[in-house]
DNA sequence: CGCAGATTTGAATGCAATCAACACTGGTGG
DNA sequence: CCACCAGTGTTGATTGCATTCAAATCTGCG
Protein backbone atom coordinates (compact mmCIF):
# COMPACT_ATOMS: atom_id res chain seq x y z
CA UNK A 1 0.00 0.00 0.00
CA UNK A 2 1.51 3.27 1.09
CA UNK A 3 4.74 5.05 0.72
CA UNK A 4 8.35 4.23 -0.11
CA UNK A 5 11.44 2.38 0.05
CA UNK A 6 14.33 3.20 -1.66
CA UNK A 7 13.79 6.56 -3.75
CA UNK A 8 16.73 7.64 -2.53
CA UNK A 9 18.14 8.24 -6.92
CA UNK A 10 14.90 10.39 -6.84
CA UNK A 11 14.91 13.80 -6.40
CA UNK A 12 12.30 15.47 -4.14
CA UNK A 13 10.18 16.93 -7.04
CA UNK A 14 9.10 12.79 -8.60
CA UNK A 15 9.72 11.75 -4.90
CA UNK A 16 6.55 13.19 -4.22
CA UNK A 17 4.79 12.21 -7.00
CA UNK A 18 6.00 8.56 -6.74
CA UNK A 19 4.80 8.60 -2.72
CA UNK A 20 1.43 9.97 -4.02
CA UNK A 21 0.53 7.52 -6.27
CA UNK A 22 1.65 4.50 -4.37
CA UNK A 23 -0.18 5.90 -1.57
CA UNK A 24 -3.57 5.64 -3.40
CA UNK A 25 -2.46 2.58 -5.82
CA UNK A 26 0.59 0.46 -7.04
CA UNK A 27 3.11 1.35 -8.90
CA UNK A 28 5.72 -0.57 -10.73
CA UNK A 29 9.62 0.45 -10.66
CA UNK A 30 9.17 0.67 -14.49
CA UNK A 31 6.92 3.17 -13.78
CA UNK A 32 8.44 5.13 -11.24
CA UNK A 33 11.40 5.51 -12.85
CA UNK A 34 9.38 6.75 -16.18
CA UNK A 35 8.02 9.49 -13.57
CA UNK A 36 11.66 10.68 -12.25
CA UNK A 37 12.15 11.59 -16.26
CA UNK A 38 9.27 13.85 -16.11
CA UNK A 39 11.08 17.55 -16.36
CA UNK A 40 9.82 19.43 -13.50
CA UNK A 41 10.58 22.98 -12.96
CA UNK A 42 11.13 23.11 -9.17
CA UNK A 43 9.84 26.52 -7.62
CA UNK A 44 10.09 28.24 -3.77
CA UNK A 45 6.91 30.28 -2.99
CA UNK A 46 5.87 32.82 -0.32
CA UNK A 47 2.72 32.92 1.51
CA UNK A 48 -0.03 34.33 -0.91
CA UNK A 49 1.49 33.90 -4.21
CA UNK A 50 -0.79 33.13 -6.96
CA UNK A 51 0.89 30.46 -9.12
CA UNK A 52 -1.68 30.10 -11.43
CA UNK A 53 -4.53 32.57 -12.69
CA UNK A 54 -8.19 31.82 -12.95
CA UNK A 55 -8.95 32.72 -16.91
CA UNK A 56 -5.83 31.91 -17.91
CA UNK A 57 -5.00 29.22 -19.90
CA UNK A 58 -3.01 26.10 -18.29
CA UNK A 59 -0.03 24.73 -20.10
CA UNK A 60 1.58 22.95 -16.85
CA UNK A 61 0.19 21.22 -13.82
CA UNK A 62 1.69 21.67 -10.75
CA UNK A 63 2.55 19.53 -7.60
CA UNK A 64 3.01 20.36 -4.45
CA UNK A 65 6.13 19.11 -2.52
CA UNK A 66 6.25 20.84 0.54
CA UNK A 67 3.72 22.95 2.25
CA UNK A 68 -0.17 24.21 1.37
CA UNK A 69 -1.50 25.52 -1.77
CA UNK A 70 -5.52 26.13 -2.14
CA UNK A 71 -7.74 27.20 -5.18
CA UNK A 72 -10.29 29.87 -4.66
CA UNK A 73 -12.95 31.77 -7.12
CA UNK A 74 -13.57 35.00 -7.04
CA UNK A 75 -16.58 37.02 -7.38
CA UNK A 76 -17.30 39.84 -8.99
CA UNK A 77 -18.46 41.40 -5.93
CA UNK A 78 -15.15 40.78 -4.35
CA UNK A 79 -16.10 37.26 -2.55
CA UNK A 80 -14.39 34.69 -2.70
CA UNK A 81 -15.05 30.82 -2.40
CA UNK A 82 -11.54 28.47 -1.44
CA UNK A 83 -12.65 25.40 -3.55
CA UNK A 84 -9.62 23.08 -1.56
CA UNK A 85 -7.25 23.19 0.17
CA UNK A 86 -4.04 20.56 -0.19
CA UNK A 87 -1.43 19.55 1.72
CA UNK A 88 2.18 18.37 1.06
CA UNK A 89 2.59 15.07 -1.05
CA UNK A 90 -0.44 15.95 -3.13
CA UNK A 91 -0.88 16.68 -6.91
CA UNK A 92 -3.62 19.54 -6.38
CA UNK A 93 -3.62 20.46 -10.42
CA UNK A 94 -4.24 17.67 -12.56
CA UNK A 95 -7.55 19.01 -12.42
CA UNK A 96 -6.63 21.09 -15.50
CA UNK A 97 -4.87 18.57 -17.53
CA UNK A 98 -7.28 18.44 -19.78
CA UNK A 99 -8.79 21.43 -19.93
CA UNK A 100 -8.05 24.62 -21.48
CA UNK A 101 -9.72 27.12 -18.94
CA UNK A 102 -8.60 28.30 -15.32
CA UNK A 103 -11.87 28.54 -13.72
CA UNK A 104 -10.04 29.19 -10.63
CA UNK A 105 -7.16 30.34 -9.07
CA UNK A 106 -3.91 28.10 -7.43
CA UNK A 107 -2.37 29.87 -4.79
CA UNK A 108 -0.02 28.84 -1.67
CA UNK A 109 -1.19 29.49 1.97
CA UNK A 110 1.95 29.15 3.18
CA UNK A 111 5.88 29.23 1.93
CA UNK A 112 5.96 26.11 0.01
CA UNK A 113 7.96 24.63 -2.63
CA UNK A 114 6.34 23.30 -6.05
CA UNK A 115 6.94 21.50 -9.15
CA UNK A 116 5.54 22.25 -12.64
CA UNK A 117 5.24 19.99 -15.28
CA UNK A 118 4.23 20.83 -18.78
CA UNK A 119 0.90 19.22 -19.85
CA UNK A 120 2.91 17.81 -23.23
CA UNK A 121 5.08 15.86 -21.38
CA UNK A 122 2.40 14.49 -18.96
CA UNK A 123 0.26 13.72 -21.34
CA UNK A 124 3.28 11.69 -23.51
CA UNK A 125 3.90 9.90 -20.12
CA UNK A 126 0.41 9.17 -19.53
CA UNK A 127 -0.44 7.74 -23.26
CA UNK A 128 2.95 5.52 -22.47
CA UNK A 129 2.16 4.22 -19.73
CA UNK A 130 -1.73 3.00 -19.17
CA UNK A 131 -0.96 2.21 -15.12
CA UNK A 132 0.41 5.93 -14.65
CA UNK A 133 -2.41 7.22 -16.43
CA UNK A 134 -5.17 5.47 -14.35
CA UNK A 135 -3.53 6.70 -10.67
CA UNK A 136 -3.68 10.27 -12.17
CA UNK A 137 -6.65 9.51 -12.97
CA UNK A 138 -8.14 8.28 -10.10
CA UNK A 139 -6.12 11.11 -8.25
CA UNK A 140 -8.28 13.34 -10.05
CA UNK A 141 -11.72 11.25 -8.76
CA UNK A 142 -10.72 11.38 -5.61
CA UNK A 143 -10.41 15.36 -5.41
CA UNK A 144 -13.47 15.36 -7.08
CA UNK A 145 -14.68 13.25 -4.25
CA UNK A 146 -13.07 15.64 -1.90
CA UNK A 147 -15.71 18.49 -3.66
CA UNK A 148 -18.46 15.87 -3.14
CA UNK A 149 -17.71 16.50 0.51
CA UNK A 150 -17.41 20.05 0.17
CA UNK A 151 -20.69 20.41 -1.53
CA UNK A 152 -22.61 18.25 0.84
CA UNK A 153 -20.94 20.76 4.00
CA UNK A 154 -22.14 24.01 2.57
CA UNK A 155 -25.37 22.83 1.60
CA UNK A 156 -26.48 20.72 4.33
CA UNK A 157 -24.50 20.78 7.68
CA UNK A 158 -24.10 23.36 10.41
CA UNK A 159 -21.24 25.87 11.15
CA UNK A 160 -20.10 23.44 14.10
CA UNK A 161 -20.23 19.97 11.60
CA UNK A 162 -18.75 22.18 8.79
CA UNK A 163 -15.37 23.01 10.59
CA UNK A 164 -15.64 19.19 12.35
CA UNK A 165 -15.55 17.66 9.10
CA UNK A 166 -12.87 20.11 7.82
CA UNK A 167 -10.67 19.05 10.70
CA UNK A 168 -11.00 15.33 10.66
CA UNK A 169 -10.59 15.79 6.86
CA UNK A 170 -7.14 17.32 7.07
CA UNK A 171 -6.35 15.03 9.93
CA UNK A 172 -6.52 12.14 8.19
CA UNK A 173 -5.42 13.59 4.65
CA UNK A 174 -1.85 14.65 6.52
CA UNK A 175 -1.40 11.63 7.94
CA UNK A 176 -1.08 9.47 4.81
CA UNK A 177 1.74 11.92 3.81
CA UNK A 178 3.73 12.64 6.75
CA UNK A 179 3.38 10.52 9.63
CA UNK A 180 2.71 13.30 12.26
CA UNK A 181 1.65 12.62 16.16
CA UNK A 182 -0.85 10.69 16.41
CA UNK A 183 -2.92 13.53 17.86
CA UNK A 184 -2.06 16.46 16.15
CA UNK A 185 -1.51 18.16 12.33
CA UNK A 186 -0.79 21.24 10.64
CA UNK A 187 -3.59 23.81 10.22
CA UNK A 188 -2.42 26.62 8.33
CA UNK A 189 -5.84 28.21 7.45
CA UNK A 190 -6.24 31.84 9.11
CA UNK A 191 -9.93 31.93 10.21
CA UNK A 192 -10.73 34.46 7.33
CA UNK A 193 -9.22 31.32 4.97
CA UNK A 194 -11.36 29.01 6.48
CA UNK A 195 -14.41 31.25 6.61
CA UNK A 196 -13.70 31.43 2.46
CA UNK A 197 -13.35 27.97 2.89
CA UNK A 198 -16.88 26.62 4.88
CA UNK A 199 -18.98 29.23 3.17
CA UNK A 200 -19.14 31.02 7.07
CA UNK A 201 -17.90 34.77 7.74
CA UNK A 202 -14.80 35.02 9.94
CA UNK A 203 -16.72 36.05 13.41
CA UNK A 204 -18.58 32.80 12.82
CA UNK A 205 -15.95 30.43 12.46
CA UNK A 206 -13.98 32.02 15.77
CA UNK A 207 -17.17 31.73 17.89
CA UNK A 208 -17.84 27.97 16.48
CA UNK A 209 -13.90 26.79 16.66
CA UNK A 210 -14.53 28.55 20.01
CA UNK A 211 -17.32 26.13 20.48
CA UNK A 212 -15.20 23.27 19.92
CA UNK A 213 -12.26 24.03 21.94
CA UNK A 214 -14.92 24.79 25.29
CA UNK A 215 -16.49 21.08 23.98
CA UNK A 216 -12.93 19.71 24.96
CA UNK A 217 -12.59 18.54 21.29
CA UNK A 218 -9.49 20.42 20.20
CA UNK A 219 -6.88 23.10 20.85
CA UNK A 220 -5.39 25.48 18.42
CA UNK A 221 -2.06 26.15 19.08
CA UNK A 222 -0.47 28.78 16.30
CA UNK A 223 -0.57 26.43 13.33
CA UNK A 224 -0.87 23.45 15.27
CA UNK A 225 -4.16 21.40 15.53
CA UNK A 226 -4.30 19.21 18.39
CA UNK A 227 -7.07 16.61 18.56
CA UNK A 228 -8.15 15.95 22.45
CA UNK A 229 -11.64 13.77 21.31
CA UNK A 230 -10.90 12.20 18.13
CA UNK A 231 -13.92 9.94 18.53
CA UNK A 232 -15.91 12.75 19.49
CA UNK A 233 -14.85 15.51 16.59
CA UNK A 234 -15.95 12.44 14.46
CA UNK A 235 -19.84 12.46 15.49
CA UNK A 236 -19.65 16.21 15.26
CA UNK A 237 -19.72 16.16 11.80
CA UNK A 238 -20.55 11.92 11.11
CA UNK A 239 -16.90 12.14 9.60
CA UNK A 240 -16.32 9.11 7.26
CA UNK A 241 -13.18 8.94 5.59
CA UNK A 242 -14.00 6.15 3.20
CA UNK A 243 -14.83 8.92 0.46
CA UNK A 244 -10.71 9.68 0.58
CA UNK A 245 -10.61 6.05 -0.74
CA UNK A 246 -7.49 5.36 1.65
CA UNK A 247 -6.44 1.88 1.82
CA UNK A 248 -5.42 2.17 5.16
CA UNK A 249 -7.52 5.23 6.77
CA UNK A 250 -6.63 6.10 10.16
CA UNK B 1 -17.92 22.32 -33.05
CA UNK B 2 -20.63 19.62 -31.82
CA UNK B 3 -21.66 16.54 -33.43
CA UNK B 4 -22.38 13.93 -35.98
CA UNK B 5 -22.45 12.77 -39.06
CA UNK B 6 -24.01 9.05 -39.60
CA UNK B 7 -24.16 7.49 -36.65
CA UNK B 8 -26.83 5.37 -37.90
CA UNK B 9 -25.17 2.02 -37.77
CA UNK B 10 -24.98 2.52 -34.08
CA UNK B 11 -27.35 2.08 -31.74
CA UNK B 12 -28.34 4.89 -29.29
CA UNK B 13 -26.23 3.89 -26.45
CA UNK B 14 -22.83 4.31 -28.13
CA UNK B 15 -24.50 6.88 -30.33
CA UNK B 16 -24.70 9.17 -27.13
CA UNK B 17 -21.28 8.13 -26.09
CA UNK B 18 -20.23 9.35 -29.62
CA UNK B 19 -21.94 12.78 -29.73
CA UNK B 20 -21.04 13.82 -26.05
CA UNK B 21 -17.11 13.08 -26.96
CA UNK B 22 -17.47 14.67 -30.00
CA UNK B 23 -18.91 17.54 -28.44
CA UNK B 24 -16.28 18.35 -25.95
CA UNK B 25 -13.36 16.89 -28.62
CA UNK B 26 -12.61 15.31 -31.47
CA UNK B 27 -13.25 11.67 -31.98
CA UNK B 28 -11.84 10.00 -34.64
CA UNK B 29 -13.99 7.10 -36.70
CA UNK B 30 -11.65 4.61 -35.14
CA UNK B 31 -12.16 5.75 -31.93
CA UNK B 32 -16.11 6.07 -32.43
CA UNK B 33 -16.12 2.34 -34.25
CA UNK B 34 -14.31 1.06 -30.85
CA UNK B 35 -16.74 3.01 -28.50
CA UNK B 36 -19.26 1.16 -30.55
CA UNK B 37 -17.88 -2.13 -29.64
CA UNK B 38 -18.74 -1.70 -26.24
CA UNK B 39 -20.81 -4.25 -24.47
CA UNK B 40 -23.86 -1.77 -22.96
CA UNK B 41 -26.49 -3.36 -21.25
CA UNK B 42 -29.51 -0.93 -21.06
CA UNK B 43 -32.42 -0.36 -19.61
CA UNK B 44 -35.38 1.76 -18.68
CA UNK B 45 -36.49 3.02 -15.25
CA UNK B 46 -39.09 5.18 -13.83
CA UNK B 47 -38.71 8.54 -11.54
CA UNK B 48 -36.82 8.31 -8.49
CA UNK B 49 -35.21 4.57 -8.82
CA UNK B 50 -31.58 4.18 -7.20
CA UNK B 51 -29.44 2.97 -9.85
CA UNK B 52 -25.91 2.51 -7.80
CA UNK B 53 -25.77 2.95 -4.25
CA UNK B 54 -24.33 5.01 -1.81
CA UNK B 55 -21.67 2.55 0.05
CA UNK B 56 -21.81 0.23 -2.53
CA UNK B 57 -18.61 -0.80 -4.79
CA UNK B 58 -19.37 -0.07 -8.18
CA UNK B 59 -18.49 -2.40 -11.17
CA UNK B 60 -20.31 -0.84 -13.57
CA UNK B 61 -20.55 2.98 -14.85
CA UNK B 62 -23.88 4.55 -16.11
CA UNK B 63 -24.15 6.59 -19.35
CA UNK B 64 -27.32 8.70 -19.47
CA UNK B 65 -28.88 8.28 -22.84
CA UNK B 66 -32.30 10.33 -22.20
CA UNK B 67 -34.08 11.38 -19.16
CA UNK B 68 -32.41 13.27 -16.25
CA UNK B 69 -30.21 11.55 -13.47
CA UNK B 70 -29.14 13.11 -9.82
CA UNK B 71 -26.33 12.01 -7.58
CA UNK B 72 -27.63 12.40 -4.12
CA UNK B 73 -25.91 11.78 -0.47
CA UNK B 74 -27.92 11.07 2.30
CA UNK B 75 -26.89 12.71 5.86
CA UNK B 76 -27.34 10.27 8.66
CA UNK B 77 -29.78 12.82 10.25
CA UNK B 78 -31.97 12.14 6.93
CA UNK B 79 -31.20 15.36 5.39
CA UNK B 80 -29.97 15.01 1.78
CA UNK B 81 -28.00 17.08 -0.46
CA UNK B 82 -28.21 16.40 -4.51
CA UNK B 83 -24.59 16.92 -5.92
CA UNK B 84 -25.50 17.41 -9.17
CA UNK B 85 -28.01 16.62 -12.46
CA UNK B 86 -27.41 15.57 -15.60
CA UNK B 87 -29.52 15.82 -18.75
CA UNK B 88 -29.78 13.44 -21.31
CA UNK B 89 -26.59 13.04 -23.71
CA UNK B 90 -24.24 13.09 -20.54
CA UNK B 91 -22.04 10.10 -18.94
CA UNK B 92 -22.59 11.27 -15.01
CA UNK B 93 -21.23 8.08 -13.94
CA UNK B 94 -17.36 8.14 -14.60
CA UNK B 95 -16.60 9.42 -11.55
CA UNK B 96 -16.35 5.69 -10.25
CA UNK B 97 -14.14 4.37 -12.91
CA UNK B 98 -11.00 4.30 -10.67
CA UNK B 99 -12.92 4.18 -7.46
CA UNK B 100 -13.79 2.00 -5.41
CA UNK B 101 -16.37 2.98 -2.90
CA UNK B 102 -19.95 4.74 -4.25
CA UNK B 103 -19.39 8.16 -1.39
CA UNK B 104 -23.06 8.94 -2.94
CA UNK B 105 -26.02 7.65 -4.89
CA UNK B 106 -27.04 7.56 -8.56
CA UNK B 107 -30.59 7.86 -9.41
CA UNK B 108 -33.14 9.03 -11.93
CA UNK B 109 -35.33 11.60 -11.26
CA UNK B 110 -37.12 11.11 -14.34
CA UNK B 111 -38.31 8.26 -16.03
CA UNK B 112 -34.88 7.20 -18.21
CA UNK B 113 -33.32 5.33 -20.34
CA UNK B 114 -29.76 4.62 -19.39
CA UNK B 115 -26.75 2.08 -20.05
CA UNK B 116 -25.06 0.47 -17.91
CA UNK B 117 -21.14 -0.45 -18.60
CA UNK B 118 -18.40 -2.68 -16.96
CA UNK B 119 -15.68 -1.28 -15.22
CA UNK B 120 -13.50 -4.05 -16.79
CA UNK B 121 -14.71 -3.24 -20.71
CA UNK B 122 -14.16 0.55 -20.18
CA UNK B 123 -10.99 0.20 -18.70
CA UNK B 124 -9.76 -2.18 -21.64
CA UNK B 125 -10.68 0.34 -24.06
CA UNK B 126 -9.05 3.36 -22.07
CA UNK B 127 -5.61 1.42 -22.41
CA UNK B 128 -6.14 0.61 -26.47
CA UNK B 129 -7.17 4.07 -27.60
CA UNK B 130 -5.49 7.05 -25.66
CA UNK B 131 -7.53 9.37 -27.37
CA UNK B 132 -10.91 8.10 -25.94
CA UNK B 133 -8.70 8.17 -22.50
CA UNK B 134 -8.46 11.35 -22.76
CA UNK B 135 -11.90 12.60 -24.05
CA UNK B 136 -13.28 10.53 -21.08
CA UNK B 137 -10.67 11.72 -18.35
CA UNK B 138 -11.71 15.30 -20.15
CA UNK B 139 -15.53 14.54 -19.40
CA UNK B 140 -14.63 13.65 -15.40
CA UNK B 141 -12.69 16.93 -15.30
CA UNK B 142 -15.85 19.02 -16.44
CA UNK B 143 -18.21 17.42 -14.14
CA UNK B 144 -15.70 18.53 -11.32
CA UNK B 145 -15.82 21.86 -12.74
CA UNK B 146 -19.26 21.68 -12.12
CA UNK B 147 -18.56 20.69 -8.87
CA UNK B 148 -16.72 23.32 -8.20
CA UNK B 149 -19.37 25.92 -9.44
CA UNK B 150 -21.86 23.96 -6.74
CA UNK B 151 -19.06 24.82 -4.37
CA UNK B 152 -19.32 28.50 -5.18
CA UNK B 153 -23.20 28.61 -5.39
CA UNK B 154 -23.04 27.16 -1.97
CA UNK B 155 -20.93 28.88 -0.35
CA UNK B 156 -20.72 32.54 -1.64
CA UNK B 157 -23.97 33.30 -3.80
CA UNK B 158 -27.32 34.36 -2.22
CA UNK B 159 -30.71 31.96 -3.05
CA UNK B 160 -31.51 34.02 -5.85
CA UNK B 161 -27.62 33.78 -7.40
CA UNK B 162 -27.78 29.89 -6.90
CA UNK B 163 -31.40 29.48 -8.85
CA UNK B 164 -30.15 32.12 -11.10
CA UNK B 165 -26.94 30.15 -11.82
CA UNK B 166 -28.57 26.84 -11.96
CA UNK B 167 -30.98 28.10 -14.19
CA UNK B 168 -28.56 29.39 -16.61
CA UNK B 169 -26.24 26.23 -16.39
CA UNK B 170 -29.50 23.61 -17.33
CA UNK B 171 -30.12 25.79 -20.09
CA UNK B 172 -26.57 26.14 -21.62
CA UNK B 173 -26.06 22.21 -20.57
CA UNK B 174 -28.90 20.95 -22.35
CA UNK B 175 -28.42 23.26 -25.42
CA UNK B 176 -25.73 21.36 -26.20
CA UNK B 177 -27.25 18.18 -26.54
CA UNK B 178 -30.83 18.65 -28.00
CA UNK B 179 -31.02 21.37 -29.77
CA UNK B 180 -34.17 22.96 -28.15
CA UNK B 181 -36.32 26.46 -28.86
CA UNK B 182 -33.87 29.19 -28.47
CA UNK B 183 -35.13 30.68 -25.32
CA UNK B 184 -36.01 27.36 -23.17
CA UNK B 185 -35.42 24.56 -22.12
CA UNK B 186 -37.03 21.08 -19.48
CA UNK B 187 -36.73 21.68 -15.64
CA UNK B 188 -37.69 18.16 -14.53
CA UNK B 189 -36.74 19.27 -10.91
CA UNK B 190 -39.34 19.54 -8.41
CA UNK B 191 -38.88 22.48 -6.03
CA UNK B 192 -38.17 20.06 -3.46
CA UNK B 193 -35.63 18.41 -4.94
CA UNK B 194 -34.28 22.46 -5.92
CA UNK B 195 -34.16 22.84 -2.60
CA UNK B 196 -32.10 19.62 -1.80
CA UNK B 197 -29.55 20.86 -4.71
CA UNK B 198 -29.52 24.24 -3.64
CA UNK B 199 -29.12 23.48 -0.11
CA UNK B 200 -32.08 25.61 0.30
CA UNK B 201 -35.36 25.28 1.95
CA UNK B 202 -38.23 24.04 -0.72
CA UNK B 203 -40.14 27.26 0.41
CA UNK B 204 -37.84 29.92 0.06
CA UNK B 205 -36.96 27.87 -3.46
CA UNK B 206 -40.77 28.71 -4.14
CA UNK B 207 -40.05 32.62 -2.87
CA UNK B 208 -36.79 33.21 -4.45
CA UNK B 209 -38.58 31.47 -8.10
CA UNK B 210 -41.30 33.62 -7.96
CA UNK B 211 -39.07 37.06 -7.33
CA UNK B 212 -37.50 35.78 -11.09
CA UNK B 213 -40.77 35.75 -12.35
CA UNK B 214 -41.88 38.70 -11.02
CA UNK B 215 -38.87 40.72 -12.11
CA UNK B 216 -39.91 38.91 -15.62
CA UNK B 217 -36.96 37.30 -16.26
CA UNK B 218 -37.75 33.55 -16.72
CA UNK B 219 -41.49 31.45 -16.77
CA UNK B 220 -42.16 28.35 -15.36
CA UNK B 221 -44.45 25.69 -17.08
CA UNK B 222 -44.97 22.34 -16.00
CA UNK B 223 -41.51 21.20 -16.16
CA UNK B 224 -40.84 23.81 -18.57
CA UNK B 225 -38.36 27.09 -17.98
CA UNK B 226 -38.92 29.71 -20.83
CA UNK B 227 -35.86 31.69 -20.59
CA UNK B 228 -37.78 35.76 -21.09
CA UNK B 229 -34.37 37.86 -20.59
CA UNK B 230 -31.12 35.65 -21.12
CA UNK B 231 -29.09 38.50 -20.35
CA UNK B 232 -30.62 39.03 -16.98
CA UNK B 233 -30.79 36.39 -16.14
CA UNK B 234 -27.01 36.01 -16.50
CA UNK B 235 -26.67 38.88 -14.34
CA UNK B 236 -28.27 37.61 -11.71
CA UNK B 237 -25.58 35.54 -10.78
CA UNK B 238 -23.06 36.71 -12.78
CA UNK B 239 -23.43 33.39 -14.74
CA UNK B 240 -20.15 32.91 -17.14
CA UNK B 241 -20.65 29.75 -19.05
CA UNK B 242 -16.43 29.10 -19.94
CA UNK B 243 -16.35 26.21 -16.70
CA UNK B 244 -18.59 24.54 -19.21
CA UNK B 245 -15.37 24.44 -21.57
CA UNK B 246 -17.46 24.13 -24.54
CA UNK B 247 -15.86 26.45 -27.17
CA UNK B 248 -12.94 24.65 -27.10
CA UNK B 249 -12.14 20.88 -27.41
CA UNK B 250 -9.36 19.70 -26.81
C1' DC C 1 7.95 51.34 18.93
C1' DG C 2 4.62 51.24 15.49
C1' DC C 3 2.02 48.77 12.32
C1' DA C 4 -0.44 45.25 9.76
C1' DG C 5 -2.58 41.01 10.17
C1' DA C 6 -5.00 37.82 13.15
C1' DT C 7 -8.01 36.78 16.88
C1' DT C 8 -11.59 37.93 19.97
C1' DT C 9 -15.82 40.04 21.81
C1' DG C 10 -20.29 42.60 21.72
C1' DA C 11 -24.58 44.14 19.61
C1' DA C 12 -27.85 44.52 15.86
C1' DT C 13 -29.65 42.96 11.67
C1' DG C 14 -31.27 39.86 8.14
C1' DC C 15 -31.62 35.95 5.18
C1' DA C 16 -33.31 31.74 5.16
C1' DA C 17 -35.31 27.84 8.02
C1' DT C 18 -39.08 26.15 10.28
C1' DC C 19 -43.86 25.53 11.46
C1' DA C 20 -48.41 25.42 9.78
C1' DA C 21 -52.14 25.62 6.49
C1' DC C 22 -54.29 25.58 2.20
C1' DA C 23 -54.90 24.87 -2.92
C1' DC C 24 -54.06 22.27 -6.99
C1' DT C 25 -52.93 18.20 -9.61
C1' DG C 26 -53.07 13.52 -11.27
C1' DG C 27 -53.74 8.78 -10.17
C1' DT C 28 -56.36 4.93 -7.81
C1' DG C 29 -59.89 2.36 -6.30
C1' DG C 30 -64.56 1.78 -4.51
C1' DC D 1 -68.16 9.01 -11.35
C1' DC D 2 -66.59 10.62 -7.35
C1' DA D 3 -63.95 10.16 -3.07
C1' DC D 4 -59.63 9.75 -1.57
C1' DC D 5 -54.84 10.40 -1.31
C1' DA D 6 -50.11 11.54 -2.10
C1' DG D 7 -47.19 14.70 -4.18
C1' DT D 8 -46.51 19.39 -5.51
C1' DG D 9 -46.89 24.26 -5.24
C1' DT D 10 -48.20 28.40 -2.62
C1' DT D 11 -48.77 31.57 1.29
C1' DG D 12 -48.37 33.48 6.09
C1' DA D 13 -46.15 33.81 10.62
C1' DT D 14 -42.43 32.87 13.59
C1' DT D 15 -37.85 31.56 14.83
C1' DG D 16 -32.92 31.26 14.63
C1' DC D 17 -28.43 30.70 12.75
C1' DA D 18 -25.22 33.26 10.77
C1' DT D 19 -23.93 37.90 8.95
C1' DT D 20 -22.69 42.43 9.49
C1' DC D 21 -20.94 46.35 11.84
C1' DA D 22 -17.83 47.91 15.23
C1' DA D 23 -14.09 47.91 18.19
C1' DA D 24 -10.81 45.96 21.30
C1' DT D 25 -6.84 42.87 22.12
C1' DC D 26 -2.99 40.17 20.65
C1' DT D 27 0.84 38.81 17.79
C1' DG D 28 4.86 38.93 14.99
C1' DC D 29 7.96 41.82 12.74
C1' DG D 30 10.75 45.56 10.46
Amino acid sequence: MSASDDHSSLDRATDTLVRRLSSIGTLSQDDAAALAELPVRREFVQTNVDLINQGAVPTVSCLLIDGFLCRYHLLPEGKRQILSIHCAGEIPDLQNLYLSYMDHTLASVVPSEVGFIAHKDLRELIRARPHVCELLWRETLIDAAIFRQSIISLGRRTARERVGHLLCELFVRQRVIDNPPRNACRLPLTQTQLADLLGLSLVHVNRTLQGLRADGLVELEGRLLVIHDWEGLQEVSAFDPAYLQLDDPV
